[in-house]
DNA sequence: CTTGTGTCCTGTAGGC
DNA sequence: TGCCTACAGGACACAA
């Protein structure tokens, strides 16, 4: 589940190899895999580009072509993104590939929800709204104690909905956001406007520990998630709750429980967190 | 506007 | 062994 550190470590090993490449060809293996715009003008656009840098905003990956288009991959649940020698061959799950100077750029989604978009210079479609109503990301300075507070104090939804919120907590997803609210101590069923002070800003603090943290270990890799070289991710050794479900707490031995918040599974410490 | 629920999609794990 | 179901996950549509 690529979340915004492990988005950011592909981002970063990717602009090592494929800055300044030309893409020569593009072949969808899935009508679907194109987001925006139709399959043929997504081809037109982006054929013969040159790939002048790689950005990366919450967890979309966007390369920025000539004429100011930009690239951009959602990679969702389960999505990859590589690349290959030239001579290589697509595989299982590639949803879309591109021909490069010198690489094949494979972008591979076993489950297919994710997509590919291409934006001319400017343009803002429906269909990627979520990308424009992003709020700040978590490990930003703009991401501060009084931002963070004012988008909560006033809600009644449990916190972890709202660490899910893209338009408030850009990039964050299910394992850091039950890391994060277990450094914090505070349970992910709290209602969110009963969350003092003291826990904003130890939520806050964690947050911002927990991702940089992970964008420093390349990641968590846990299912589908490993890096454009096909190494894994190292977060996974620092998790205390993600993916810990049944196993004694890491601090204080309870079990930790497995629970479901707005259809996502969450995990916390019944001792640590109150 | 806010909140909660269902849907997309498909491989895999678990039950029988 | 093999079939069936539930589940995982991020984003979004939709209902109340």
């Amino acid at each position: 589940m690529p979340e915004l550190p492990e988005v950011e470590t592909i981002r970063r090993e990717l602009a090592l190899k494929i800055t300044g490449q030309r893409i020569l060809q593009c072949i969808p293996q899935r009508k679907d895999i194109i987001g925006y715009p139709g399959r043929q003008r997504f081809i037109e656009n982006v054929l013969n580009e040159k790939i002048i840098r790689i950005t990366r905003r919450a967890k979309y990956l966007i390369l920025v072509l000539t004429h100011k288009k930009q690239l951009i991959f959602h990679l969702r649940l389960s999505g990859s993104i590589y690349t290959r020698p030239l001579s290589a061959h697509r595989e299982r799950f590639t949803r879309i590939s591109f021909t490069l100077d010198d690489y094949l750029l494979f972008f591979n989604e076993p489950r297919a929800l994710g997509r590919v978009y291409v934006l001319q210079k400017n343009e803002k479609p429906d269909i990627l709204k979520g990308l424009f109503t992003l709020g700040y990301e978590p490990i930003s300075h703009e991401f501060d104690y009084s931002y963070f507070r004012n988008s909560i104090k006033d809600r009644k939804a449990p916190i972890k909905s709202l660490l899910l919120d893209q338009r408030i907590c850009a990039g964050v997803g299910n394992i850091y956001s039950d890391e994060a609210l277990f450094h914090a101590h505070i349970r992910p069923k709290r209602r969110a406007f009963r969350i003092t002070r003291t826990e904003t800003s130890q939520l806050l603090t964690a947050l911002k520990k927990v991702l940089n943290k992970a964008v420093k270990y390349a990641g968590t890799s846990v299912g589908d998630y490993t890096r454009t070289d096909g190494q894994d991710g190292n977060f996974q050794k620092f998790l205390y709750v993600y993916g810990r479900e049944f196993e004694p707490c890491r601090i204080c031995g309870e079990k930790v429980k497995v629970t479901k918040i707005g259809n996502r599974s969450t995990r916390y410490c019944p001792k640590c967190q109150v």
